[in-house]
DNA sequence: GTTTCGGCTACGCAG
DNA sequence: TAGCCGAAAC
């Protein structure tokens, strides 16, 4: 029974057994941190603790269940399945459920994602009549954001000068008001945004405070994971709930706080001393994930840090290889070297590709690793960025679902009233909003019963908003029958929105019917899961996990082994064998917005550092000379986290020389020179300008060619010789797959004869064909 | 009222 | 480059 303690260290094992109390585990990266919270909940629960009674909040839904999974390991499914577990969001979104009628909101209530609420926030300042260039939706909306995060409501702000004052002096007087506005509106809408989980939610425990005693006498021991990425808001909440026990335990790492800009407060985990004065600390030092050579260049950068706690993280681990730093001409470059270093990793060490990550500052550099991956035949999966959620065609869908649910949801409302086209246009919105505001109803309420409003459209018009309207409640109807999956496919059918997207036969219309049946199928999946796990299936459940769902999710078993591509904020908690570090150039990481304060870059500090120990084995870093940015060629010079590096954990890796038919104008001797030294020198600004010019001679005239960025992204390249030989099977975007029957020309002029299988024999410029090699 | 097209501006991370 | 918005064309 208790062979799990066995398998811990001595602190973790310290950490398990300590039962009651607060209590503080600072762990270190990769020192076992899931394992000990695993086996301490199982251990509470060996020692006579109600699953009922245990609430774990974790950073993702998939850690969760996970963890769930390996505490049943120990305690068996049916004890197990009463924890509450899961993140902050979606812990408390449940119990805004249950309790939503004492806040007057309907139980059904829409959680608003980031897009619904910017679109309001738009609509507001339009409404208002204010200039959206001063007042920009996106600063608003993240204002608004912050004061929420910081527990400060309408009233709370209006009463605070200070905060007038700030507003005022950024010349945006009326930000209290649109913040008025848009608080009013979404209660309207039966609407939640994301901040409003967790405002809410300290709002129920702080009016209501029966509902507190009843979630105090629940959750009589609280776990926190990530403590250190938790906000004010959050804070609040877990100190209200773990008052009357006071069996708190938060675990986490200061070194790895990387969510400042959504409200994180590190303050939290370096003050939890103080709120909880007889709080046990345990720490968590020893390293078991990465090699010793990892362990050390990891310290030896986040040792520049002035606040942190303090913690000795190390490891018994094999020094393993050196860490590899790249430096490369162009993105597009980097992006191949990387694809290239994967591969022959793959078959050097007889690698899946799930043994690799690919991690950048911004999910925007994605593009050109995939791209190169792509060429490679290597599969990866990008996380993040846009997510399946967020497209048209699936938020289209969703927004029929939501207003099936909660018919005052203004934004689903606004989003497929004319869509697919019914004649209603934004003029008529604008004209049924501002009536709906005046009258004081949903709009749904208002075109549902448009004879007895005073409006001033058109009797057709009149008609068909009464007709959507009709058709919504007949869904509303089917509701009662009906599953979420049967009400899904209902939608598509009767609201003809595959019908839609076909209609022009395109190839992207095509891929989007493929994504509506997609999360047809999805939400089959759902009802069937939820069935088998005895819990709720409705389309309201649905519609909350899609609301607080991430890529992580819907991750599916047996799926492919892939390279993961994502930021590295989400690559948090995760670890890969091999690691790519890329983009490591100055402005980027650290971001150009991250270098003013101190504390700000000691965040992007502590971003490197997460990002360096999620390797166990190897880690490559890697940065670019020239990198597209704002579709603009930009120079950029090494990051300096790359100089802060202690130098006897990093090798350099010398850069092939590049195509002397293109590069020619390049310094030849900036490749020969030792790494250290080129680390820091400038670019040659005379050279570079020679070579931008070059590059722009290359380009197609600013003509509409889709692959400008390609072509001259890639100068460094041999693009135009490449892989493309004769006798290739490739594939084109438009005309398909062909073979290569002839070449001719050279570099950029460089034309291939191509034998397709449909359209025949074609002649492309290799530098625009975007050929894909696949034989 | 709807669609399309060109110019403008913006890429910072996420539940 | 891409997504958004206003203007022009349908």
């Amino acid at each position: 029974m208790s062979t799990y303690l066995e398998q811990l260290n001595e602190p973790q094992r310290a950490a398990v057994i300590q039962k009651d109390g607060p209590m503080i585990i600072i762990a270190g990266a990769g020192s076992g941190k899931t394992r000990v919270l695993t086996y301490r909940i199982a251990h509470l629960m060996q020692n006579g603790v109600d699953a009922f009674n245990i609430l774990s909040l974790t950073f993702t839904n998939k850690a969760a269940r996970e963890m769930k999974e390996r505490i049943a390991g120990v305690v068996g499914h049916s004890e197990a399945k009463n924890l509450w577990m899961g993140t902050f969001h979606s812990v408390f979104a449940r119990i805004l459920r249950s309790e939503a009628d004492k806040l007057g909101y309907p139980s059904n209530f829409t959680i608003y994602d980031t897009q619904d609420a910017v679109r309001l926030i738009t609509s507001i300042i339009r409404e208002m009549k204010l200039d959206k260039d001063r007042y920009k939706p996106k600063q608003i909306l993240s204002r608004i954001s912050s004061f929420k995060n910081s527990l400060i409501t309408v009233r709370a702000y209006f009463n605070n000068p200070d905060l007038q004052e700030a507003d005022l002096m950024a010349s945006r007087p009326k930000v209290g008001d649109i913040y008025k506005e848009y608080v009013d509106r979404c209660f309207k809408s039966g609407a939640m945004d994301f901040d409003d989980l967790l405002l809410r939610t300290n709002e129920l425990l702080a009016r209501f405070p029966d509902v507190l005693a009843k979630y105090q006498d629940r959750f009589r021991y609280v776990m926190v994971d990530e403590y250190q990425d938790t906000n004010h808001s959050q804070y609040i909440i877990v100190r209200a709930l773990a008052d009357r026990f006071q069996n708190i335990c938060v675990v986490g790492d200061d070194s790895q706080s990387i969510y400042s800009f959504r409200g994180a407060n590190i303050n939290n985990i370096l003050n939890f001393q103080k709120d909880y004065p007889d709080v046990k600390t345990f720490k968590l030092e020893q390293n078991y994930r990465s090699t010793s050579n990892i362990v050390n260049a990891a310290n030896s950068v986040i040792e520049k840090n002035k606040t942190k706690l303090d913690k000795e993280v190390w490891t018994a681990n094999d020094p393993g290889g050196s860490i590899k730093v790249m430096r490369t001409i162009s993105d597009g470059e980097e992006g191949r070297f990387v694809a290239q270093s994967i591969w022959e990793n793959m078959m050097n060490h007889q690698l899946k590709a799930d043994a690799f990550a690919v991690l950048y500052r911004t999910n925007s550099q994605s593009r050109a690793i995939e791209d190169s991956l792509r060429k490679k035949n290597i599969d990866y999966k990008i996380y993040g960025g846009i997510s399946f959620y967020q497209r048209k065609e699936i938020k289209d869908l969703l927004s029929y679902l939501r207003l099936i649910v909660n018919p005052s949801d203004e934004e689903a409302l606004k989003r497929v009233i004319n869509y697919p086209a019914r004649g209603i246009g934004a003029t008529t919105i604008d004209k049924i909003t501002i009536a709906a505001n005046h009258y004081n109803i949903s709009i749904f309420e208002l075109i549902a019963n448009v004879g007895k409003y005073d409006l001033k459209v058109t009797s057709g018009i009149k008609v068909k908003m009464q007709n959507f309207a009709n058709m919504i409640q007949r869904f509303q109807i089917e509701t009662k029958t009906k599953n979420a999956y049967e009400i899904s496919d209902l939608v598509v059918k009767q609201a003809s929105l595959v019908k839609d997207l076909q209609k022009d036969g395109t190839p992207e219309g095509i891929n989007k019917v493929e994504n509506v049946q997609e999360l047809l199928n999805g939400i089959k999946d759902f009802i069937t899961d939820k069935i088998e796990m005895g819990e709720d299936a409705s389309l309201t459940s649905f519609l909350e996990d899609v609301a607080l769902a991430t890529d992580f999710d819907s991750d599916k078993n047996g799926d492919v082994p892939r390279v993961a591509l994502m930021s590295i904020h989400q690559s948090k908690g995760l670890e890969f064998p091999y690691v790519y570090i890329v983009g490591l150039e100055e402005t980027l990481f650290p971001s150009a917005m991250s270098m003013n304060t101190r504390s700000e870059l000691e965040e992007e500090r502590r971003l490197f550092y997460v990002a360096l120990t999620r390797a166990e084995k190897q880690a490559y870093l890697t940065y670019a000379q020239t990198r597209y940015r704002w579709g603009k060629l930009t120079d950029g010079e090494p990051s300096r986290f790359l100089e802060e590096i202690d130098d006897q954990y990093l090798e350099y890796i010398a850069p092939k020389l590049p195509e002397p038919s293109v590069n020619r104008f390049i310094d030849a001797s900036l490749f020969d020179d030792s790494p250290k030294k080129i680390r820091f020198q400038k670019p040659i600004q005379r050279k570079r300008k020679e070579f931008e010019k070059k590059k722009d001679a290359l380009l197609p005239n600013k003509g509409k060619m889709k692959k400008v960025s390609e072509v001259s992204g890639n100068a460094n390249s041999n693009l135009f010789d490449s892989e493309v030989v004769v006798g290739s099977i490739i594939e084109h975007n438009r005309f398909g797959q062909g073979e290569v029957i002839g070449l001719e020309g050279k570099g950029p002029n460089k034309k291939a004869e191509i034998q397709f299988a449909i359209v025949g024999k074609k002649k492309l410029l290799l530098q625009f064909a975007k050929l894909k090699v696949i034989g």
